[in-house]
DNA sequence: ATAGGGTTAG
C-alpha cells in the first residue's frame, strides 16, 4: 500500500507536497498550525489521524508552544487529548510542555494535576510549575515547590532562581530570599542577568533598598530589566526623585527605556505631582517612538490627573486605542479628584453605553464623585446598580455611602446605614462618619464615631485631630485639649505637613514656619502683605483648631505660616503674572488656608490649584471648585 | 526538544 506523501512541517528540511482527498492542500507551517478542520478538530491532528503526516515529538512541541504563546486553551486541550493517545505520551519533555501550556493559559489547577500524575519529574517540571505559581501570585505554593525540589536533590538553574526570587520578593520573605540568593551563588548563577535583576527586585521588595542598590551596582551584566527593577522600587517607596535620576543615568548609559520604565516614571511623577517633568518624559517617549499601549497610557492618564492637567489626561485617554478597565477607571478618578462630578458621571454613562464592563473600582470612583459633588440620589442609585452588574459591594463602597449620606447632612441615616451593613464596619467607616460630623458640627455623634475609630485603629492620628477640632469649634476647649493629650500620651505622631511648588525644573518644599528658604524674607513680607489686603475684604482667620491655651494673637500667628501659605507667597513671587499657580500638599488643607486661598485668588486674579491628599481645589475669582465641600 | 526577571486605577 502506498502511503500518502508527508507534508513538510516548518523548520524541517524535507520538501514534499501534500495531495490527498482532504479539503486541504498546502503546507502545515507555523501559520496554520492551529487552523481548524471542518470536523472542528485541529487540522494538523486530523492529518495525523489520516496518516497524511507522520508526527514526531517536535511536531507536538510546536503545537503546544503555539497554544501557549497564543493562550489557546481549547486548542491546547484537543492537542493534549491527541498527544495522550500517541506513542510519545510518556516523554517527560512533552509532558512538561503540556503542563506549561495549561499553567500559561490560566488553568493552573490542571497543570498542578498533571504534575501530580507524572511518574517522573525533572528539574524543568518543577521550574515550570514554580513559574506558573509565581506568575499567578501564588508565591507560597511556588516556594513550597522550590524547597521540595531542592530536597529531592534536583539542582535548580537560572530559570528556577528567577521565579523563586520573584516569589520571595512577592511575599516579602527576606529569609527565603537570602536563602535563594545563597543557592544562586552556590550554583554559579549570580552573574546571569535574569537572576541579577530578580535579586535586585527581591531585596527592594523586602525593603532592603541599600542592598538592592549595591547588588545593582555590582551586576556584571545589566539590561533594561535591571534598571526597571530599581526604578520601580524607588517609585514604590515614594522616592520619585531617585527614579528620575536613575532614568537619566539609564539613558546616558545607552539603555533604551521600555514600557515598564516609562510606566514607573509616570507613576513617580503622579505621586510627586511633577507636571513639568512628566510632560518632559512623555515627550521623550513620543520621540523614541514608544507605542502608547494601555499600560503606559493608563499611568499617563493618572499622572496628568494627579499633576493637575485634566485636559492632558483626557487627551491621552482619547488617544488610547485599546482601552481596558483601568484606562476608564483612571480617567474617572482624575475627574473625581478634580471635583468634576458631572463629568465623572457622564464618562461612566459613556462607558456603559459602549458596553464596557465596569468593576468594583469603577463604582468606587463614581460613588466618591457623587459624594464629593453632593449628588446624593445619584450615588444611592449607582450603589444599587452594582447588583445589576453582579458586583458585590465591599467595605470601601460602604464607606463611600456613609460619606455620601454624612456629607449631605443625613447623619442619623448614615448611622442607621452602618448599623444595618451586612459586613463588619471598619475604622474607615467610622472615620467617614466622623468627617461628616465635623462638617455638620455634630459633637455627640462625632465623639461616638471617634471612640469607634480609637478602638479599631488606635495608631491613626486623624480621628484625634478631627475630634479635637469638633470640640474646639463647639467651644469645649477642655475636651479638645483632653483628646490632644490622649494623642501625645499614646505616642501617636501627626505626619508633618509640607507643601511644594514645582517651578521650572526644581521643586520647592515648605514646612510650617519654614525658615530655610533663600527667599524666606521676601516670602514672609509677601504673605503679610497679602494677609492684610484680604483682611480688608473679609478674610477672618479661622483659629478654631489651633491649640486653645495660646492667646488669640498667637493663634493667628501660628496659622499664618502654614506651609501652603508660604508656598503660595513663594509662587506669587516667582511666576509670571496671570499664570495659574499649582501647589501640592501632603495632608488635607485646613479650613483657614482654604478660606485665605479663596480671597487671594480674587485679590491677585490668579487661578490657584491646590492638590491635597484627597482631591484638587481650583481657586478662582474668590471661590473653590470643591464648593467648600471636602 | 520543554522555561525566566521589571509596570497601571482605589
Amino acid at each position: 500500500m502506498k502511503r500518502p506523501p508527508q507534508i513538510p512541517i516548518f523548520h524541517r528540511s524535507t520538501t514534499s507536497y501534500f495531495h490527498s482527498a482532504l479539503p486541504f492542500s498546502g503546507v502545515i507551517d507555523e501559520n496554520n498550525l492551529l487552523t481548524k478542520a471542518p470536523s472542528g478538530n485541529l487540522l494538523v491532528l486530523d492529518l495525523i489521524d489520516r496518516r497524511a503526516i507522520e508526527p514526531d515529538a517536535r511536531l507536538y512541541v510546536d503545537i503546544f508552544k503555539r497554544c501557549t504563546d497564543q493562550r489557546k486553551l481549547k486548542e491546547g486541550r484537543m492537542a493534549h487529548a491527541h498527544f495522550l493517545a500517541s506513542r510519545f505520551s510518556h516523554y517527560v519533555v512533552l509532558q512538561n510542555t503540556v503542563m506549561n501550556m495549561y499553567a500559561k493559559c490560566g488553568d493552573v489547577e490542571m497543570a498542578r494535576k498533571l504534575f501530580g500524575e507524572m511518574t517522573e519529574r525533572d528539574m524543568v517540571s518543577y521550574t515550570m510549575l514554580i513559574t506558573g505559581y509565581s506568575q499567578t501570585s501564588e508565591f507560597k505554593e511556588a516556594l513550597r515547590l522550590y524547597v521540595e525540589m531542592v530536597k529531592m536533590g534536583l539542582r535548580p538553574n537560572e530559570f528556577t532562581f528567577g521565579s523563586a526570587l520573584k516569589s520571595a520578593g512577592g511575599m516579602q520573605s527576606e529569609a527565603m530570599g537570602r536563602g535563594i540568593h545563597g543557592a544562586c551563588v552556590k550554583c554559579g548563577c549570580e552573574d546571569n542577568v535574569y537572576v541579577g535583576s530578580a535579586l535586585v527586585d527581591m531585596y527592594a521588595r523586602c525593603n532592603k533598598m541599600a542592598e538592592a542598590e549595591i547588588l545593582f551596582e555590582g551586576l556584571k551584566i545589566k539590561n533594561e530589566v535591571s534598571w526597571n527593577a530599581l526604578i520601580a522600587a524607588y517609585t514604590r517607596g515614594g522616592e520619585g526623585h531617585n527614579s528620575m535620576k536613575l532614568f537619566s543615568e539609564m539613558k546616558r548609559g545607552g539603555f533604551r527605556p521600555t514600557h515598564f520604565t516609562y510606566s514607573s516614571i509616570f507613576a513617580a511623577c503622579a505621586s510627586n505631582g511633577a507636571l513639568e517633568q512628566g510632560k518632559w518624559v512623555h515627550a521623550d517617549m513620543v520621540k523614541l517612538g514608544v507605542q502608547l499601549i494601555a499600560f503606559v497610557g493608563n499611568t499617563l492618564v493618572d499622572m496628568y490627573g494627579k499633576a493637575g492637567s485634566i485636559e492632558d489626561s483626557k487627551k491621552v485617554f482619547d488617544q488610547l486605542e485599546k482601552k481596558d478597565v483601568v484606562s476608564w477607571n483612571s480617567m474617572l478618578t482624575a475627574y473625581a479628584q478634580h471635583g468634576l462630578g458631572q463629568e465623572t458621571i457622564d464618562l461612566f454613562e459613556e462607558m456603559r453605553a459602549v458596553g464596557f464592563q465596569p468593576d468594583e473600582i469603577t463604582f468606587l470612583c463614581v460613588l466618591n464623585a457623587c459624594s464629593h459633588t453632593g449628588l446624593l440620589d445619584k450615588g444611592l442609585y449607582y450603589f444599587e446598580l452594582m447588583k445589576k452588574y453582579k458586583l458585590e459591594p465591599d467595605i470601601t463602597h460602604y464607606v463611600a455611602i456613609v460619606d455620601l449620606l454624612g456629607r449631605a447632612g443625613h447623619l442619623e441615616r448614615a448611622e442607621r446605614f452602618i448599623k444595618e451593613m451586612p459586613i463588619q464596619p471598619t475604622a474607615a467607616v467610622w472615620k467617614a462618619m466622623l468627617g461628616a460630623c465635623r462638617i455638620h458640627k455634630n459633637m455627640e455623634l462625632g465623639a461616638y464615631a471617634a471612640e469607634r475609630v480609637f478602638e479599631l485603629d488606635p495608631h491613626d492620628s486623624g480621628p484625634h485631630m478631627l475630634l479635637s477640632n469638633i470640640y474646639a469649634s463647639a467651644g469645649r476647649l477642655n475636651d479638645a485639649a483632653r483628646v490632644r493629650k490622649m494623642m501625645t500620651e499614646s505616642g501617636i505622631k501627626k505626619e508633618p505637613a509640607c507643601s511644594w511648588v514645582e517651578i521650572g525644573n526644581s521643586v520647592h518644599l515648605f514646612v510650617a514656619n519654614d525658615d530655610n528658604h533663600p527667599q524666606r524674607k521676601e516670602i514672609r513680607v509677601m504673605w503679610e502683605k497679602l494677609r492684610d489686603e484680604i483682611k480688608k475684604v473679609g478674610y477672618v482667620p479661622d483659629t478654631s483648631h489651633v491649640l486653645w491655651y495660646v492667646d488669640q494673637q498667637e493663634r493667628e500667628e501660628r496659622l499664618q505660616y502654614h506651609s501652603e501659605k508660604l508656598a503660595l507667597a513663594f509662587a506669587l513671587l516667582n511666576t509670571p503674572k496671570g499664570t495659574p499657580i499649582s501647589i501640592k500638599k501632603n495632608i488635607r488643607v485646613c479650613g483657614d488656608c482654604h478660606s485665605a486661598f479663596k480671597f487671594v485668588s480674587k485679590l491677585v486674579n490668579r487661578e490657584i490649584i491646590l492638590r491635597d491628599t484627597n482631591r484638587f481645589h481650583h481657586f478662582r475669582h474668590g471661590s473653590c471648585s470643591c464648593r467648600d465641600y471636602w
